[in-house]
RNA sequence: GGGUCGUUAGCUCAGCUGGUAGAGCAGCUGACUCUUAAUCAGCGGGCCACAGGUUCGAUCCCUGUACGACCCA
C-alpha cells in the first residue's frame, strides 16, 4: 500500500470523529424513492411555483461530487448512476447537530438524503434536506472538479474512479449495453437460439490466431481458452438447431492496440439454408436498426466522419478491390512477381516469400482498408485465407465469403459454411501443413468437427461481428480500451 | 519487436542555459443561511517514476529499467 498523504489522513480522522459523535460512516440498507435519474426525468420542466405547490418529497442517494459551504448552509452535488442532482443542507432544516455532522463530508463520499424538491433563486432543480445519512465515507480525495480525470493509465487501471471522474463515460457504457440487448431481440425476433459453448477447448478452432493455453487439473490436460464458437456452434447446425447465436468473449494471443484487446466480445450467429447473401442483407438490416435504436439515426460521426448506415452498402470482390483502388493491371491478382513489384513501387511491406495470396493480403490490408470508410462488403476472399468457406460454384480458387468494413476497420466476417466433409477434411490437412511450415496461426485439424460433417450438415450461412469495434463505431470512440470497461494492461509495479 | 513522446503535490499542469520546486483545483483553519469552477483571509502538502553515470552541483544532460500513449512492423 502506498503511504498515506495528506488527505488520506484527514480522513481517517473525520471517521473517528464521526464515530465518537454516534454516527456509522458506513450505512446500512437504504431505499430511495428515485434515482437522480428519474428526478430529472419527471421534474426537470415543472417550474418553481409548481414544486411549491406540490411539495415533492423524496429520498436519493449518492457520492458528494461537489461542495459549497457557507456557514450555517451549503449545496452539495450528488452522483448517482452518472446523473447529477444539487442537494441543499440548511441548519434550520436539518437541525443544529445534525449540520455539525454534516461538517464531516467529503467529496468522494456517499450519502442518502430526504427532503423535498424546490428550485434555488438560478432555477436549479435542488434537494431541500430535511435527513441525510452517511452511506459510506470515501476515504480517498477525488480528482479535480474541472479537468477530472485525464490521465489514460489511471482511467484504464482505476476504471472506478473514471467513472466517478468522468460521468460522460457511463454513456458509452450504458450504449454498449443497449448494443447488445438489441443485438439479442434482432435475433431472437428472427428465430435464432441463443446458446453457449465451450470457452475452454481441447482444440482452438474457427479462426487464424494463436491461443491462450490453461491447464485442467484433474483432467490433466491442456485447453486452450478459445479464438472463436464457430465450429461448435457449426456442431448444433449439424444437430437440427436452424439458426443459433452465441455472444460472448474470444481470446486471442496477440498484441494489444487501439482495435486489439486479447479478450474481447464476438457475436456469431448461424443460419441453415441460407447463403452468404441473406447474411448481407442482415447485417444490412441489423446495423441500421442498431443506429436507430441506439444512435436515434443511421448517418453517424465517426471521429469526425460522416458514415451513413442506410442499406444498401456497397459490395466489391476483394481481388477487384485490389486492382481497383490502386489502379494496376488486373495480372498482379495472378502473377506474384507483378503483384511484388506493385507492393514495392506503392511502398508496402510484404513478404514475398510467403505466395501470392500473402502478398494481395498485405496490399489489401495496406491499401484498400483505410479507404473503406463507409460500408462495405468486400466479397469472394481466396480459398487460401478461408479454410472454412465454401468454395464459390464459379470459381472455386475462391470462396462464397464477405467481409464488412467500416470506418477503415474489419467489423464482420461471414461466409456460406463449407459442409462438404471431404473438401473441409482436405482444407484443414493444408492448414497442418502450414502449421508445420512454421505459420502458428494455421488452423487445427478437428476431428470430431469432421465427424460432425460427416453426419451432414445442411447448407448454412455463418457470421461473426467484432461487438467491441461496433460498440467503437456506434459511440464514436477511437480504443477499443474506451469501449471496454478493464482493458488489459500490464500489472500496476506501483501497488 | 522498432521508433517517437510522456511520467513533477490527491488531481490538472508550469518549471528558462544545470544552481536543489511552483500554480490552479482539492485539503486544513477562520468568516459567510440561494451557491454552482462560490467568495475572502491565512496555512500545510514533493523519493521530481526507478537505478546508475557525468558534474562542485542534476527535475533538467547521458545510459539503463518500469509503466503508458501514438506510429510502424
Amino acid at each position: 500500500m502506498d503511504e498515506l498523504n495528506d488527505q488520506q489522513v484527514q480522513r481517517l480522522e473525520k471517521l473517528d470523529t464521526l464515530q465518537g459523535l454516534g454516527v456509522s460512516p458506513y450505512g446500512r440498507r437504504y431505499e430511495p424513492t428515485h434515482t437522480v435519474a428519474e428526478i430529472i426525468a419527471s421534474y426537470s420542466s415543472k417550474q418553481k411555483e409548481a414544486l411549491e405547490t406540490h411539495h415533492i418529497a423524496c429520498k436519493i442517494a449518492g457520492r458528494i461530487v461537489a461542495l459549497r459551504r457557507f456557514g450555517k448552509a451549503a449545496f452539495a452535488t450528488l452522483q448517482d448512476g452518472g446523473d447529477r442532482l444539487q442537494v441543499y443542507l440548511k441548519q434550520d432544516v436539518v437541525g443544529i447537530e445534525p449540520y455539525t455532522i454534516s461538517k464531516e463530508f467529503d467529496l468522494g463520499d456517499w450519502i442518502g438524503v430526504e427532503g423535498r424538491l424546490f428550485r434555488t433563486k438560478t432555477d436549479e432543480l435542488t434537494v431541500e434536506v430535511k435527513t441525510f445519512v452517511f452511506l459510506a465515507k470515501g476515504l480517498r480525495p477525488l480528482p479535480e472538479k474541472w479537468h477530472g480525470l485525464t490521465d489514460i493509465e489511471t482511467r484504464y487501471r482505476q476504471r472506478y474512479v473514471d467513472l466517478i471522474a468522468n460521468p460522460d463515460i457511463h454513456r458509452t457504457f450504458r450504449m454498449r449495453s443497449q448494443i447488445v440487448s438489441q443485438i439479442r431481440r434482432f435475433l431472437t425476433e428472427r428465430g435464432f437460439l441463443e446458446v453457449e459453448t465451450p470457452m475452454m477447448q481441447p482444440i482452438p478452432g474457427g479462426a487464424a490466431a494463436r491461443p491462450f493455453v490453461t491447464h485442467h487439473n484433474t483432467l490433466d490436460i491442456d485447453l486452450y481458452l478459445r479464438i472463436a464458437p464457430e465450429l461448435y456452434l457449426k456442431r448444433l447446425i449439424v444437430g437440427g438447431l436452424r439458426r443459433v447465436f452465441e455472444i460472448n468473449r474470444n481470446f486471442r494471443n496477440e498484441g494489444i492496440s487501439t482495435i486489439h484487446n486479447p479478450e474481447f466480445t464476438m457475436l456469431e450467429f448461424y443460419q441453415a439454408y441460407a447463403d452468404y447473401h441473406d447474411l448481407m442483407t442482415l447485417t444490412e438490416e441489423l446495423f441500421s436498426d442498431l443506429a436507430t435504436t441506439v444512435c436515434g439515426t443511421t448517418t453517424i460521426d465517426y471521429q469526425g466522419q460522416s458514415i451513413d448506415l442506410a442499406p444498401p452498402w456497397r459490395r466489391m470482390p476483394y481481388l477487384d478491390a485490389v486492382v481497383e483502388v490502386n489502379q494496376v493491371d488486373p495480372s498482379i491478382v495472378t502473377d506474384l512477381e507483378k503483384a511484388v513489384d506493385v507492393a514495392k513501387s506503392l511502398n508496402v511491406h510484404i513478404e514475398p516469400e510467403k505466395g501470392l495470396i500473402p502478398v494481395l493480403t498485405q496490399l489489401f490490408e495496406a491499401t484498400v482498408e483505410p479507404t473503406l470508410i463507409q460500408p462495405t462488403f468486400i466479397t469472394d476472399f481466396p480459398i487460401e485465407i478461408s479454410p472454412l468457406a465454401r468454395r464459390k460454384d464459379a470459381n472455386p480458387a475462391l470462396t462464397d465469403r464477405f467481409e464488412l468494413f467500416v470506418g477503415g476497420r474489419e467489423l464482420a466476417n461471414g461466409f456460406s459454411e463449407l459442409n462438404d466433409p471431404i473438401d473441409q477434411r482436405q482444407r484443414f490437412e493444408g492448414q497442418v501443413e502450414q502449421r508445420a511450415a512454421g505459420d502458428d496461426e494455421a488452423h487445427y485439424l478437428d476431428e470430431d468437427f469432421l465427424r460432425a460433417l460427416e453426419y451432414g450438415m445442411p447448407p448454412t450461412a455463418g457470421e461473426g461481428i467484432g461487438i467491441d469495434r461496433l460498440v467503437m463505431l456506434l459511440t464514436n470512440q477511437a480504443s477499443i480500451r474506451d469501449v471496454i470497461l478493464f482493458p488489459q494492461l500490464r500489472p500496476d509495479t506501483s501497488l
